[in-house]
DNA sequence: ACAAAAGTGTTAGGATTACACCCATGT
DNA sequence: ACATGGGTGTAATCCTAACACTTTTGT
């Protein structure tokens, strides 16, 4: 607690009041979209990567250093997806605390989504939290003021932007196999496709591109690998990947 | 110039500092989109209705305020879609005034559009402006800051969400005919549709309601008026008017 | 007569859905 | 043998685009 009262006087000189920006950040594994989620220090309640906005700084750009400071995420997909601002959210969870501490003002959140390859991240836990971890979207733990909410808008934006952003892209890793592709389709919009026809919307795209070498080592047929023609997928993406799923 | 300095001392007790909301009022009138605009006092700028947010105050419900006391507009259809922040948007527009003067500080702007039919709309002049103008979206005037890039985001928003917000409800009056319904999607769309093809795929949602007297008193054929059967029309949006025009 | 509007018909071409079949390959 | 993956085939259905025809009705 100590803490809290020595950051808030920082705080005071260094950040715009009233403004917070929270991520949320998807990951995807083991079939799962995944949420990176700290939990507090001393308190059983899990928060979004969140911060603030420092007084000559972009908005884009804090969403970044945020996540890279309070994550250790690095060079990401993040989308600004809506501001969150009602005047109760966070009062009521800081009630104990001095009034002059910076986080019992009231704030206005700005929302970010960000999409990363989960193996490529290394996760760093800063000051504020016990531990950096992530939790499925199915199986959320308890969560601090409207960061449930948060979480929720997020995952409806994401959906709405499958066909606009580079989504595939940014949550599988570099190679990855059609099985993989199609299940993370299938987890975001939530209902199950048929395979022959995944696969050939897929390829008539013509985003993808197949690797020589097939994924080796697991039981079963080995699978082949593709990875994304990046230039192409952005072309597409312009105009929307005119697709019905 | 009293006037703002005035309203400045009055800002800083009432507001929370920093944050702004800045609404794009849509209207559609004579076969054209207009965006509600004001013109400054002593300047030949124009902007858009915006203001600040109460201390206590919701983003939405502020929006709303904002929008009856600088335009007169009431009972609206209001939607957020995104924030602008960049640390320099208004600085330079300001940069002869003193620096304690409220407008002069750092502003995050929250972009909200508004649909209008603006047969209804009673436009109000408040005291900051000497105009309050519809103006075409093809043809806007000189406008301040950011002002224009704000527009350009909300039209593009809006084109999104044709299929899945009442816009055709709250842009059109409460009856209308076919072709001012084709036009208004001609219009967000940006290309010419197919009239009868248009006919049949908007009454194959089943949103609309026929009355039973026609338009009369211009020449020509008495257009049939439709209203949309509001029920319908948001129980359709909901998952999407699933359509490519 | 003419212009605008309403409603329907038609046809070719695509896209979508839902299967099914066959092959490859690692254990 | 069996599970997993890859790739293609196909038929029914539906959607779309583009045009055309007919009828209605004010001026």
């Amino acid at each position: 607690m100590e803490y809290l009262i020595e950051l808030s006087k920082e705080a005071w000189g260094k950040y715009l009041p009233h403004i917070s920006i929270d991520s949320v950040v998807f990951g995807f594994h083991e079939g799962e979209i995944k949420v990176l989620l700290l939990k507090m220090k001393d308190v059983e309640k899990w928060v979004l990567p969140g911060g603030y906005l420092l007084k000559e700084e972009g908005l884009d750009e804090a969403a970044y250093r945020i996540l890279k400071e309070r994550s250790g995420a690095d060079k990401i997909f993040l989308h600004q997806f809506g501001v969150l601002g009602s005047p109760q959210r966070s009062q009521e969870f800081f009630k104990d605390l001095p009034d002059d501490l910076w986080h019992k003002q009231r704030f206005i959140t700005i929302g970010y989504y960000a999409l990363v390859d989960n193996t490529e991240i290394r996760v760093v836990v800063d000051q504020l939290s016990d531990l950096c971890e992530w939790k499925p979207l199915t199986q959320l733990p308890d969560l601090a003021m409207d960061h449930r909410n948060i979480i929720e808008s997020a995952m409806e934006a994401l959906r709405l932007d499958l066909n606009h952003k580079p989504v595939g892209y940014n949550l599988l890793p570099t190679n990855f196999t059609m099985p993989e592709l199609q299940r993370l389709y299938e987890t975001i919009l939530n209902k199950s496709l048929n395979r022959g026809n995944f696969y050939r919307k897929i390829m008539s795209f013509d985003i993808l591109e197949k690797l020589e070498e097939p994924r080796k080592g697991a039981a079963h047929k080995s699978p082949n690998l593709y990875r994304f023609n990046l230039g192409k997928y952005e072309a597409a993406l312009k105009s929307g990947l005119q697709s019905s799923w």
